[in-house]
DNA sequence: CGCGCGATTGAGTAATTTCAAATCTAGTGG
DNA sequence: CCACTAGATTTGAAATTACTCAATCGCGCG
């Protein structure tokens, strides 16, 4: 598993073997099986997510206990309830698997320490917010340029892979509409 | 206009002068009145804005020629086609000024120059781009849980005094309905 | 076989869009 | 002070889209 980390973080910053041991000491690893939660709202324990393998869904439960799913995660994806982790408050959403899952997680004391020992890795991570947040323009934008059926077919596209192992009923809960008006449509 | 810009910067990491010299040479301040366009789908020369004062929109324009509103940028705000400038791409969207506006901007090549010289600047930037992944899973998260009209005084809520300073038809293009819908709702 | 989960289908209802027309408002020039 | 204009907003009515609720179908698995 840490060597995934590393071949990760390595595509963007190269690291001596001295820096990734040090790394790795800040990050622990766990497994889960289908249907845990990795986290769940109202918790304090926040920590940023690295999945090694399997798949989660990062979701928000309204008032009428209705799931709405903020993001999926794949392999080599970063998640976490962004705002609970950075300003340290509870969490607002729930993590949890949709797949038997390996994750590597690191507290958010750890990752501060993280980036005042080797501050080098902060450009990594800027490198990860910034593609997080051209990810987030083209989804909104989606929203206000396309029609439900559009956007449907554009996930589809997007990440085939996703589709098939997910519910299209989830799909559904991303997208934001019923999980009968997704039946309806014919691709 | 500078000096907005290092009480900014300095909220989040304090500067030598000598630092904050080295900054300034690499942006550029401009001018623009309301109308104008910081820059236009299909142009070529991205750069991250900073707002010191003015209104922006950075609108996407679908193939019927509707504007759809993406973000708005005021005091204090960064604003770009995040993609555009981060992968050195064609825009795909406007930024264009609702009030006479003065912005400070960086082209890629400088930020790039400003990150490899004082790398601990992206410690800032990396707070930022937090921020914006943080606003982003908000703003989804909105879409999903919240009818039109939730969004709508919620927008109003979070942000007053945008909300007078740009018309309401503006205001349903960043929400994604019609003004018609807008103008039938009575707060 | 029968259970459980997911997907589909039908019918009625609610929300939103579209198009067209009317109204309002601030600024300008006579 | 008034008429005029451009931009913004509102209103009405029909059409479209999506939601909800309920029933049914399909399939893999013990």
């Amino acid at each position: 598993m840490f060597e995934t980390l590393r071949n990760h973080i390595e595509k963007i910053l190269p690291l001596t073997d001295q820096e990734f041991t040090f790394i790795s000491s800040l990050f622990d690893s766990k497994s889960y099986k289908k249907g845990q939660f990795l986290f769940q709202e109202g918790e304090n324990l926040s920590r940023h997510y690295f999945v090694c393998k399997g798949l989660l869904k990062l979701i928000y439960t309204d008032s009428e206990a209705r799931e709405h799913i903020v993001s999926f995660a794949m392999e080599d994806w970063w998640e976490s309830d962004f705002e609970a982790f950075y300003l340290q408050q509870k969490t607002s959403m729930s993590l949890i698997c949709i797949e038997n899952t390996d994750v590597l997680y690191i507290t958010y004391d750890n990752f501060k320490h993280l980036c005042r020992t080797l501050p080098k890795i902060e450009h990594f991570f800027l490198e990860k917010a910034f593609f997080g947040c051209i990810a987030a323009q083209k989804r909104i934008l989606s929203t206000l340029t396309s029609n439900t059926k559009e956007r449907y077919t554009q996930l589809i596209l997007r990440y085939p892979t996703l589709a098939q192992r997910v519910p299209k009923s989830q799909l559904a809960a991303y997208l934001g509409v019923s999980r009968e008006t997704l039946s309806r449509f014919t691709l």
